[in-house]
DNA sequence: GGTTAAATGGACCAAGCGGTCCAAAAATGG
DNA sequence: CCATTTTTGGACCGCTTGGTCCATTTAACC
């Protein structure tokens, strides 16, 4: 079995540069040719290694799960406690109103809103990584009850699923312009609802 | 001063049928013939009348801001209370996960993710009706805490902030896919932290 | 019924879209 | 150094995009 000629490009690297443009600008609203000038690739290569634009979408949605949900695994792990690593999560969210240039928000998030409607493979990546993060949550909050953080009669579950929708909220309020002190305000809030 | 020949359709009809477009597809993936054909126009009246797609999709974003900030008022005046109004609209928005047929969302949360990085007389409509929504829970507040449903020392102006902010979230989750009567539970978690 | 102002349909436009295809180049294993 | 496998650049594709333009029709006023 012959090897033939080698990739000259790293495909995950590729995905991270397409994921960047995706992340901002959305999928309709980016181009193939956008996407090959971040990507650095001719249009044959791109065909070649990732089928189609929106193959390529799916393949940023995947990357994008795994890379966060394992970050929030490591906030989570190295928090003073696990109700600060959720209020450390939402104030990350909030925060994104802080920074100078564009809001891209969550690319699931946006994905949701723009997307996920009209397909059905991109709704069940977004599903997933919404089942994912909201899992992480879970932990977080059961975690937190047996820390006494959090009442033991709470509903893990739903609380979870309240953070993620907050999280949502969050980051739909950053784009709409909302500044950030007052956004972290929200945040406190929609903390207070946990105990 | 002549009068010349009438207008063959109404602007504010014609503006509705583009709106509703708009609300579900997002403005990159409607097309002028979508447009054209859900308005029943030719190309010409078009731009004779609305001067180009972005300019009659802020007509719609002016439009629907309008139309929302009326209907909350009503819902606000025809309330059982205070708090039954602000319960009741985080319901509707819930409940959208509920109906057959695809998911719409709000419009103007929609724009703030998908576009409203990108143009600023857009992001200008966003923020305007951003900050209506808000004025309204505000008054809702307020009355509240003047019924003593919410507590008198609770700063009014944030906790309208947070339940837009929760709004948004409980948009972006029904589009993520999450069932009806878990949101609704989420509602109830989000509703606890007004007390 | 003529005059005027405006609406209308449809031809037309250049540019960009996502995607295909192929001949040439290049890197590996033998 | 040859054979095989794969990448690569670029020509090419049909189609759609948002937008312009104009000759014609239409309605209202006097």
């Amino acid at each position: 079995m012959q090897t033939g000629r080698p990739l000259e490009f790293d495909p995950q690297l590729a995905i991270d540069a397409a994921m960047g443009v995706f992340w901002l600008r959305g999928f309709e609203a980016t181009s193939l040719s956008d996407l090959l000038a971040a990507m650095g690739l001719s249009k044959s290569s791109f065909y070649n290694a990732f089928g189609s634009k929106q193959q390529l979408f799916e393949a940023c949605l995947v990357r994008f799960r795994r890379r966060h949900v394992e970050r929030m695994g490591e906030m989570l792990h190295s928090a003073a406690s696990p109700l600060a690593f959720v209020r450390e999560m939402l104030l990350t969210n909030a925060r994104e109103a802080r920074e100078p240039g564009p809001r891209r928000g969550c690319l699931i998030m946006n994905t949701a809103t723009e997307f996920a409607g009209r397909d059905a493979a991109v709704a069940a990546c977004v599903e997933d990584a919404a089942r994912d993060f909201a899992a992480m949550f879970r932990t977080a909050i059961e975690m937190a009850q047996e820390h006494g953080e959090i009442p033991r009669n709470a509903d893990a579950a739903v609380l979870a699923r309240y953070l993620l929708t907050t999280m949502a909220g969050l980051r739909t309020m950053v784009k709409a312009g909302l500044p950030a002190d007052e956004l972290e305000k929200v945040v406190e809030v929609a903390m207070s609802a946990l105990r």
